[in-house]
Formats: structure tokens, sequence, C-alpha cells
RNA sequence: GCCUCUGUAGCUCAGUCGGUAGAGCAGGGGACUGAAAAUCCCCGUGUCGAUGGUUCGAUUCCGUCCGGAGGCA
């Protein structure tokens, strides 16, 4: 069974993947995926930054608006959803690219992790918490050691919510998350994906990209749009989104905006550097310099080759 | 003009009873399998404002100068 050809596009916050995205679709006769983990939420546009209609450019956009932002949402539906979306593309004769900085979910998605087992379980997850609430966290961490010795090793104490997962992963099926992961590992991928990543050279015009972003987001209603985020009751995963909890101490009126701005802008250079760590890892990507005027060309060229190898690979397995 | 306080890491400041210095924040690096825009780990050399003096030795004590803040005229 040939493998599915699919082009992703990564890189941090602010780098440019959704104009280059549309950009390429729009040559190759492609769609787009996003792989972002906060514009799938309905109610957050302007905060997470997601491409308009005139930015799209009628070129189709998947997995953008599909919840509302009381709905959790967590890598295991990403995979389902992103997974689904691509049958469809191809489905239709078209190339799919999956264009987004939420390193998990590409990974997840791309590598085929496996997350059909019943491993999450919310009441175990909430008595876990209490347990640890009464017992201290270094108990439930050697309460781990004991179980799963080798994920222990891997997850520093500190990292309760790591711990608590951990835990969780075994009472929830008899099996550790060491056996899950082994197991998980073994699934092939339907995916050939072409990984080509966005960067800067210079880290400071990055941030400098960054920090007018937000400025920008101001002009467009940030301040309205996260007014209207905390009167709809959002859940947990919509409550770590950048962009409305720095501005809710102006809302509570326990902060200036300029301070919360400042935060703002600040927690978004953090983040874009804990993607770049993130993709940095990976062998397979191409990197482009996001600030050069023939990146587009780059980008296309490469995409060419991939496609014209698949095509040789094809042949020769007839 | 006089008096007082002050000048130490990018910022806010400790400190050295004289033996060349350390916190918080910022920043940098890293990890990552069901909340991932989350969560967590590691990283502190800087003409101690400048210049003379005392001293074996000065960022520390003394003098002068320069910058900053406040007070009195």
């Amino acid at each position: 069974m040939n493998k599915i050809r699919i082009i992703v596009i990564a890189g941090p916050t602010a780098s440019g993947k959704t104009a280059l995205g549309v950009e390429l679709a729009k040559r190759f006769n492609g769609e787009i995926v996003s792989g972002d983990s906060m514009q799938i939420y309905r109610e957050l546009s302007v905060s997470t930054a997601k491409p308009t209609a005139l930015e799209m450019q009628g070129v189709p956009h998947h997995l953008l608006n599909i919840r509302s932002v009381r709905q959790s949402y967590s890598v295991a539906d990403f995979v389902q959803d992103a997974g689904a979306a691509i049958q469809q593309i191809v489905a239709g004769g078209r190339l799919p690219f999956l264009v987004g900085g939420t390193g998990l979910y590409i990974d997840a998605l791309i590598q085929n992790l496996d997350f059909s087992q019943q491993n999450r379980d919310e009441n175990l997850r909430r008595r876990l918490a209490e347990q640890a609430q009464i017992h201290g966290e270094a108990y439930m961490y050697a309460q781990l050691q004991k179980i799963d010795p080798q994920s222990a090793a891997q997850i520093h104490p500190h990292n309760h919510k790591r711990v608590l997962r951990a835990l969780e992963m075994y009472y929830a099926t008899g099996q550790t998350k060491t056996r899950q992961m082994e197991q998980s590992r073994l699934n092939q991928s339907p995916y050939r994906p072409l990984y080509i990543g966005l960067r800067f050279s210079d880290r400071q015009a990055l941030y400098d990209r960054i920090n007018r972003r937000v400025e920008q987001m101001l002009q467009n209603g940030l301040v309205e749009e996260a007014r209207m985020f905390y009167t709809s009751d959002p859940c947990a995963t919509a409550l770590g989104a950048i962009g409305c909890k720095e501005l809710k101490p102006y809302l509570d009126g326990s902060d200036t905006l300029e301070h919360c701005v400042q935060v703002l802008q600040m927690q978004t250079r953090r983040y874009a550097k804990r993607q770049i760590t993130w993709f940095s890892r990976n062998p397979q990507m191409h990197w482009l310099s996001a600030d050069m005027p023939d990146t587009t060309e780059r980008a296309a060229e490469l995409i060419r080759q991939f496609l014209q190898e698949d095509t040789e690979h094809e042949k020769q397995s007839l």
C-alpha cells in the first residue's frame, strides 16, 4: 500500500507559516489541515492569529473553528480529526498540507501514535489529583517509581502533570506507560511526509515580528475577544491559550493594559522558543529562512522534487 | 551653591567588619505520547561609576571628579 504524501509546514509562531502554506497549496492543488491546538476554537480568532477568509485565498482549510471554547480537545482528537480530513483531501485528488506550530500534534499524526487504547479516565484523574493533595507529589512519584520505573526515570519528580498522567495510564489499563508507548511505536505510519520548517537566522528578527503582531492583534480587537472569552465558560484547554489570559489582570482592573501587553509579548516569545526547540530535533526537517525573498520558490522546489521522487519510487515498486 | 542619599549582571536590588560578588526578574539551552499556546528541568565574570590615596591587597576605607534622586536656599 502506498503511503499518503503530505507536506508539513512547521515553525515558530509569527514565522509566516500561514501565508507560505496558502501560496504552496495554490500552486500544488492542495488543501490545508491546521496543525494548531488553539485555532480549533471558534471564539479565539484574533488571539490565535487564525487565517481570515481573505488570507485563505479560497484554499480550503480544515480543523479551524471545530470546537467551542467550552469543549476540551487533545492530541488524540486531533490525530483522528486530521486523519479524516486528510483522507477526504486525498479522495478529492488533492495534496494535503499540514500547517501549524503544535509540535506534539504534528508528530503524533505523522508517526501515527496510537491513542485507541482507553487509557484516559477523567474520574481516575480526579482521584489521583486528590491523592496528590493528601499525600503529596513526592508520594505519587514514588508510586510511579514502583509501578513503572522506566517512565519515572524519564519524568522529573516536579512535573506533576506527567507523573499523574503516567499513573492514570497504568491504572486505567493495567499496562504501564512504558509498555503502551512501545506498542504505539510499532505502528506503521500511513504518511510519507515532506517537512518544511521556517526559521530566522536572527532571533531578534522573529521577536520583533512577534511584538508587532501582538500590537496588530490589539488593533484587531484582542481586548474585546478576551472579554467575550471569559464570559463563555472556557474549559481548561482553552484557558491555557496565550492571548486572553495575559489580559485578564487588565480586565479585572488589577493591572494596566500596557503592562499586560508586555507580558503577552513575552509569553509569546517564550512559546516561540519552545517551538523552535521542538522542531529542531526533527532530523527530517528542511529548514528555510523565513525572511528571504526566495523562500516560497525554494519550498516549491522541495515539493517538486519530493513528488518526483515519490513517483519514481512508485514505478519501481510496480 | 550647600546638605543628605545613591551609582554592583540587560532591569530591580542584596552583599563584602578590606582577600575581586549573588538573589529575583529578563535572557539562553533542553525535555516532551490523551490539558502541549500546557507542564517541567538546567544555566549567573560583571572594567562592583571614574580617578588618586592608605594598605601586602580596595568593589569595600579616605579624597577628588562625573552621573542620578531628594532637601535647604
